[in-house]
DNA sequence: CAGACCGGAA
DNA sequence: GCGGGTCCGGTCTG
């Protein structure tokens, strides 16, 4: 059957996105109902504010590939159900409601999961499986029921009467009537058709001959295939068997059932994590659905024959590309390593005493699900064991791997890790890079790379070019792409076409891009497999608990006015990043941290304004022009000595540093709305050795330059971690910071000066550009914002004792809808006709201080 | 080992 | 809707 191609988006009913108005099933229900003891328990309208979409990587709910028939004549069958205000639709509760944690919105496919119902661990442990998580905070998470997660969801092996069955099961409504279709619909199509490698060559294959004959009726896929085949070729099914992931309590001969909880099998570290009495059972519910999905072969269809045909491997990705965005079709990839006898096996093992976490056998288990390995994507934060999740799967697979990251530095950090968790011979392992080209001796190993490496298309040095020649002419088991989310980089998505492999593993910690190349990662690598939830993993101790703050620091008047009147964005933010104030914060807060016993990293996009911090208080700093010595010898000295306690780092430490000693982070320039940048800084001090100290903290700072554009920003750029469930605290003013001694630029001599250096700096750095409007025009605004949706901060007032050690600080209190002011700063204080205005109170408060 | 060059970020 | 201008890293060359 052809599979029915997207129906144009307008048919008879508007896509509104739904927005505030029905942004409230929760409270719109809960406030009249009596049960719940406590109102402030109930998250707010503000709460529920919960950004809308942060990337594309899913496609939107549409209602419109339904069909139209006399039932439906609006072409969906709930549109009849909304008033016109598009609020939350009239079906009934259940009886038992308070019980069932789901809202399910049938207009967008949207999932609200209660965090405080019973069976939140259940439910969550279901939805991660079928949906797409958008948010997920103290109270409330978000998620999305999308094409793609259903395609996820299929493809770990979940049937259309599952999903539904547990959609009934958790919701506390019936489960809309066009929900059930659209899961009908999407999981009829997917998981039909499979990508193969057999002996270096691809093919589309599927149990259905209909199916394959009906691509090759299609215009781009009949291109694609090797024209001199056979149209069909038509052989037995491979079998399968059980299969162990090394690692796991049942490789360690841990009986793998509840009553094993209790004798508390040996640990990988300090940090595990704590048996959970609920009901539902968190770990269990876990182990459960990891079994669940590793048993799940053998109940598998006996289906005895597969059909194929050949497609040339230049164009693989054109076919995937079409298969998945145009005729939604996607192939999944699966590799029935333990049936491939052309490959030689490696001989690689997780070393005896190593055990992986809950979830990193979680998303493992998803990967191997069925026995064989699918191609997917695993989410975790920086800090809780990515490296170990691809060193299990190629220990799973056993056959050649090809590991492929960002820099050479994680490459050699990858080889240790090999070396640490697994018992490869070091000799299997072969390093490629600029500085190291390594062979394999034997006929199956572990080749750790860049991908510049692989993509470089320039000459290449001759060493370099035969052992390209050698990575591109053989075939892999496995490839593990680490930092995936760089992959759909114009020069760095060839490596899917260069390098043949039966597997492929993506990781990451942010599975983010600020443009909508993202998506593409569904049919370069596969689907997302798993996600880890950050506050649960910081709630276990396996990754730190973080307290984040924007510290908001009022700009002189000298610099702000000569702000108004800068002419370019360069020099406005090269002005707001020297603001005196963010400074005497800067020093304020490395004071009060250093004197806690903090170790402390402050991050500079600007490398002039780094460099200024770094000299004035006298600290250390690396950027990108600093010598590999230099380098090695500060971060030396941070990681061992006592007397330095402090570093400042230009970008260069956004990635792959490695700092377990840092503990606070403070941020004084950053890179626009970057979501990414900020949640890898963050990522810096997550690993902190320290995290499982009693009431251990780790700070993470942001410096904002009060009425510039750095306001604006900073709230893109929480978006991410605000989705993750951090809750930013906004800093007012520094107690004790008039009483500090040697506080730099506090008179105005001082800060004459160093605004002359920074205008004199900001001439020669920077172009001459001109602001053609105001500053947040569409042209400035597009980038951080191209869906045009409110980035929806959740500001939590703090209490004074809220943030350890934070006695000295004030915060501000948030009236209500004071995030829409923040979040669309051009409704606020930053209108042409009111900088006038703002400029005149401005001077008239510095006066008064 | 510096410097040219390219590509990524966003 | 496109491409800023800048920093950074990797690779190759001399």
């Amino acid at each position: 059957m052809a599979p029915k191609r997207k129906a144009p988006a307008a048919n008879g009913r508007p896509s509104k996105r739904v927005a505030s108005g029905v942004s409230t099933p929760v409270s719109t229900r809960t406030t009249s109902d009596d049960d719940y003891d406590e109102d402030d328990e109930m998250p707010e309208d503000d709460d529920l504010q919960t950004p809308a979409k942060y990337d594309n990587t899913v496609k939107k709910f549409q209602p419109s590939t339904y069909a139209r028939t006399k039932d439906y004549p609006s072409g969906d069958p709930a549109s009849h159900l909304f008033k016109a205000k598009h609020d939350f639709f009239d079906e009934p509760l259940k009886a038992d409601h308070r019980l069932r944690p789901l809202w399910i919105d049938p207009e967008n496919g949207r999932v609200v999961l209660e965090t405080f119902s019973p069976s939140f661990k259940r439910a969550q442990n279901f939805l991660i499986n079928i949906a797409e998580p958008v948010s997920r905070t103290t109270n409330m998470h978000e998620y999305t029921i999308s094409p793609h997660s259903l395609f996820a969801a299929v493809s770990v092996g979940l049937t259309k009467e599952d999903i539904i069955k547990d959609l009934e099961l958790f919701s506390k409504t019936k489960v809309p009537e066009n929900i059930k279709q659209f899961v009908h619909q999407v999981t009829e199509s997917f998981g039909k058709v499979r990508l193969v490698l057999k002996h270096n060559k691809y093919f589309v294959e599927s149990n259905d001959a209909k199916v394959l004959q009906m691509l090759l009726r299609d215009e781009v896929i009949s291109q694609c295939r090797v024209q001199d085949t056979d149209e069909l070729m038509t052989e037995k099914a491979a079998k399968k068997g059980a299969l162990v992931i090394p690692g796991t309590r049942e490789a360690v001969g841990v009986p793998n059932q509840a009553q094993a909880e209790r004798q508390q099998p040996q640990k990988r570290d300090e940090a595990d994590e704590e048996d959970s009495d609920d009901e539902f059972g968190g770990r269990e519910a876990e182990k459960d659905m990891a079994e669940f999905l590793r048993e799940e072969d053998d109940e598998d269809d006996e289906i005895d024959q597969v059909h194929s045909f050949e497609i040339d491997g230049e164009k693989i990705q054109q076919v995937q590309e079409h298969c998945n965005v145009k005729l939604n079709l996607p192939l999944t990839e699966e590799y029935d390593f333990r049936a491939d006898e052309v490959n030689a096996n490696l001989d690689i093992d997780l070393r005896p005493s190593v055990q992986i976490r809950y979830y990193q056998e979680h998303a493992l288990s998803k990967m191997f699900g069925n026995g064989r390995a699918r191609s997917g994507i695993i989410v975790l934060p920086c800090g809780a064991g990515k490296t170990l999740v691809g060193i299990t799967a190629a220990c799973t697979v056993r056959k050649s791997a090809i590991i492929l990251c960002t820099s050479a530095m994680s490459v050699m950090q990858w080889k240790e890790e090999f070396k640490k968790w697994s018992n490869i011979n070091p000799e299997d392992i072969a390093i490629f890079t600029s500085g190291e080209k390594q062979k394999l001796n034997h006929k199956a190993g572990v080749v750790i790379c860049t991908y510049s490496m692989v993509t470089q298309n320039t000459r290449r040095a001759h060493d370099s070019k035969q052992v390209m020649d050698f990575i591109m002419g053989r075939e892999w088991g496995l490839m593990v792409l680490d930092e995936v989310h760089v992959v759909p980089a114009e020069m760095f998505r060839r490596v899917t076409e260069r390098i043949k492999t039966h597997s492929k593993l993506g990781l990451t910690a942010t599975l983010l891009r600020e443009d909508d190349k993202i998506k593409d990662l569904n049919f370069l690598i596969g689907p997302k497999l798993y996600e880890a939830n950050w506050l649960q993993l910081s709630e276990e101790g396996h990754i730190a608990r973080v307290q984040c703050a924007e510290v908001w620091c009022p700009m002189t008047t000298e610099f702000y006015s000569e702000y108004l009147q800068a002419k370019t964005t360069n020099k406005r933010s090269l002005l707001s990043t020297m603001n005196p104030r963010k400074f005497q914060a800067c020093q304020f807060l490395i004071d009060f941290h250093e004197r806690r016993g903090d170790k402390v990293i402050v991050f500079s996009d600007n490398v002039y304004a780094l460099k200024q911090y770094a000299t004035g208080l006298k600290k250390p700093y690396i950027y990108g022009d600093t010598g590999q010595r230099e380098r090695e010898l500060v971060l030396q000295n941070f990681q061992q000595n006592d007397a330095v306690s402090t570093i400042m780092l230009s970008k260069i430490g956004d990635t792959s540093l490695d700092l377990p000693e840092a503990t606070c982070l403070i941020q004084i320039s950053s890179h626009y709305g970057s979501r990414r940048q900020e949640a890898q800084r963050l990522g810096r001090i997550l690993r902190a050795k320290r995290r499982n100290d009693e009431g251990f903290n780790a700070f993470f700072y942001s410096l904002v330059s009060k009425d510039t554009n750095e306001m604006y920003y900073s709230s893109k750029r929480q978006a991410f971690l605000v989705d993750q469930g951090y809750a930013f605290k906004v800093i007012t003013h520094l107690n004790g910071i008039d009483r500090m001694p040697n506080l730099a630029y506090a008179n105005q001599q001082e800060r004459m000066t160093l605004l002359t250096d920074v205008l004199l700096q900001s001439e020669t750095a920077g172009g001459v550009e001109d602001i053609k409007d105001d500053l947040f025009s569409d042209r400035n605004v597009r980038r951080v914002d191209h869906k045009g949706k409110k980035s929806g901060v959740k500001r939590q007032a703090g209490t004074l004792s809220s943030l350890a050690g934070g006695e000295n600080m004030a915060y501000m209190e948030y009236a209500k809808g004071r995030n829409k002011a923040l979040a669309q700063p051009r409704n606020a204080f930053f209108r042409k006709e009111e900088r006038q205005k703002e400029r005149r109170s401005k001077a008239a408060r510095e006066m008064l201080e």
